[in-house]
DNA sequence: CGGTAGTGCCAC
DNA sequence: AAACGTGGCACTACCG
């Protein structure tokens, strides 16, 4: 049974009025949307949390039966959490229509019935105005509040009827119908998820971090001036480089005052930096000690512009980071968080993550999940042997040892796998290619047939069907321009990149659309056992959870077989598996 | 002056 | 300097 929110048709005449609109599950035939539609209940949109409260009861359905429908599902979702109120299944129009929409021609020619687009979580500004207003409001409602006076191109409810059976239409027209619902369910659960985890927030103790800070820093600084230790190290490169007004924040100053005290590097990335030293043969140590401030420098000031007192003052509140995510913000499907850096905690700063008294962190990071992925995408049955034990990389060489490739360390597999992944073409990745291709002829096969259709131009799609943009009309022009060499070697690396973009979106994609049913599992069996632990933090392929510390054992199992459940749900019996590694602890640092 | 490209580093 | 995928973010340098 599906639940739509939205607002009163005009017809009806009641301006400024929602109906809660209960449809039939099932596509309705062509046109009648509006008819096999019942009303159930007209409310001010404030109250939306209370229609869901009760319409169980309203609608003879059990709450978990009931598929609340809108577009952006996670506005509204902010302000059930605020009520308490947790709804179990959505169906996110607006999400739902932009995985639609990106290859119309797939889903049988799809059209939208009206154009919803995808929204922005609200910043903390404004978010502190709809503080102020009632809450339960739609951030479509919101924007026709700050702008004064309805929204006249806000669909209405009937419209939104019509575009729910047209996705389900769209979706029974595509060619694996089974597996585009499951995405469409995932993604909109995803947006759930975000939500609860914004709402939650990751335990993170300000002293703790503050501590930190001034163990590596010194004391803060006044505003505009540097940390203590950074400014001794500023006046140690200057001296040891031989360069008396140097800043060392900029790249160019530092690479000019490099160069000059004999340093042959062609950049100041640290990476470089390390080369150069390494390359030193017997005066490794001396030249070690010319760039130690240097480095020492890079490492600290990273800490204190990214991780430091301001971001501390900016995203902490209360002991909890609110991390804000996009759901299905990359374009492969992969979550994206917007402020605060959620995606990037450096490891140097999750000493700061910290269970409440009597709480524990349950850290479940799943091991090398895209080579796995491909094994299952691509039913090759040597790699799902190798993706069906804990590590692959290392069975990977076992078995390129007994064929007699090159294979033959779990370094050399990983670097081969991962460079076939990326696309590489060089170095030892793109050396050990023709072995993998050997071992592998359906995994690889795959992946290159994923590249080609890239270079042509096209389009490539995860294993639920999450389409891959098209190259815009800028690329498509260049490609077609080859008058002179110039031309064509520029065209020629325009193909080239593209194909490793669809080459990689096919495995990250679907790698996402594993993770996003391993948290929606995770998170209906959280609820189902009335467990008081929550999802708290995500990054691609890592969960973290914070609830009591007697639920903690049953947590871990529960993130298990909700690993094991998201395998099945994507591949059937699954022939690869997805090992995590789980561990229950009072500090993120320690997992 | 604000916008933006370039650089570099963090995460996966 | 690019090579080998997806991002965010902070800083400098430069441009109109």
């Amino acid at each position: 049974m599906n639940c739509l929110l939205g607002p009163a048709p005009v017809s009806a005449g009641e301006p400024g009025l929602w109906w809660a609109l209960a449809v039939a599950d099932g596509a309705s035939p062509e046109g009648s949307a509006s008819q096999q539609a019942r009303p159930v209940a007209r409310f001010e949109p404030s109250q939306t949390a209370r229609i869901v409260r009760e319409a169980p009861e309203r609608l003879g359905v059990p709450a978990d039966r009931i598929r609340w429908t809108a577009p952006n599902i996670g506005g509204l979702s902010a302000a059930w959490l605020s009520e308490g109120v947790r709804v179990a299944r959505c169906h996110d129009l607006a999400l739902a229509q932009r995985i639609l929409r990106a290859r119309p021609e797939s889903v049988g020619g799809y059209a939208p019935v009206v154009d919803l687009p995808v929204e922005q979580p609200q910043d903390e500004a404004s978010s502190a105005l709809v503080g102020r207003a009632p809450a339960g409001q739609s951030s479509f409602f919101d924007a026709a509040e700050l702008t004064g006076g309805p929204d006249a191109s806000a669909p209405d409810v009937l419209q939104l009827a019509a575009e729910l059976a047209a996705q389900e239409r769209a979706a029974s027209a595509s060619t694996h119908p089974a597996r585009l619902r499951l995405l469409l369910a995932a993604e909109s659960q995803g947006a759930l998820i975000a939500e609860e985890i914004h709402a939650t927030g990751l335990p993170w103790r300000a002293d703790v971090h503050e501590r930190l800070l001034l163990e590596t820093l010194g004391p803060r600084p006044a505003e505009g001036e540097r940390p203590p230790r950074l400014q001794e190290l500023a006046g140690q490169i200057a001296s040891d480089l031989g360069a008396v007004d140097l800043n060392p924040d900029s790249p160019t100053s530092v690479l000019r005052a490099l160069q000059q005290a004999g340093v042959q590097v062609e950049s100041t990335r640290q990476g470089e930096l390390q080369r150069w030293i390494e390359a030193g043969g017997r005066d490794r140590e001396q030249r070690r000690r010319l760039l130690g401030s240097t480095l020492e420098y890079k490492r600290l000031a990273r800490l204190w512009t990214a991780n430091g007192w301001h971001w501390l003052d900016e995203w902490v509140r209360e002991d909890r980071f609110h991390a804000r995510y996009l759901v299905g913000g990359v374009v492969t499907g992969r979550w994206s968080a917007h402020g605060g850096g959620a995606m990037q905690i450096p490891s140097a700063v999750r000493s700061a993550v910290l269970a409440d008294a009597g709480q524990l962190l349950t850290v479940a990071d799943a091991s090398q999940v895209e080579p796995r992925i491909l094994a299952a995408m691509s039913q090759d049955e040597a790699l799902a042997a190798a993706g069906s034990t804990p590590d692959l990389y290392r069975e990977v060489a076992k078995q390129g040892r007994a064929a007699g490739t090159r294979l033959q360390d779990r370094d050399r597999a990983k670097v081969a796998l991962l460079g076939a992944m990326y696309g590489a073409t060089t170095g030892d990745s793109g050396a050990l290619l023709p072995h993998l291709r050997r071992l592998y002829p359906r995994a690889v096969g795959l992946l290159e047939r994923a590249a080609a259709e890239g270079e042509r131009g096209g389009q490539v799609s995860t294993w639920l069907g999450r389409p891959s943009p098209s190259p815009d009309e800028r690329w498509h022009r260049a490609v077609a321009q080859t008058g002179t060499r110039q031309d064509e070697a520029r065209a020629a690396t325009l193909r080239r990149g593209q194909g490793r973009f669809t080459r990689n979106f096919v495995v990250q994609g679907t790698a996402a659309e594993w993770a996003l049913c391993w948290m929606g599992e995770i998170r209906r069996r959280l609820t189902e056992a009335g467990l008081g632990t929550r999802l708290v933090f995500f990054v691609h392929d890592e969960v973290v959870l914070h609830g009591p510390e007697p639920e903690a054992e049953q947590v871990r199992g529960i993130v298990q077989q909700a690993a094991a459940a998201a395998g099945r749900l994507l591949f059937g019996a699954a022939p690869v598996d997805f090992p995590l590694t789980v561990s229950s602890v009072r500090c993120y640092a320690d997992a």
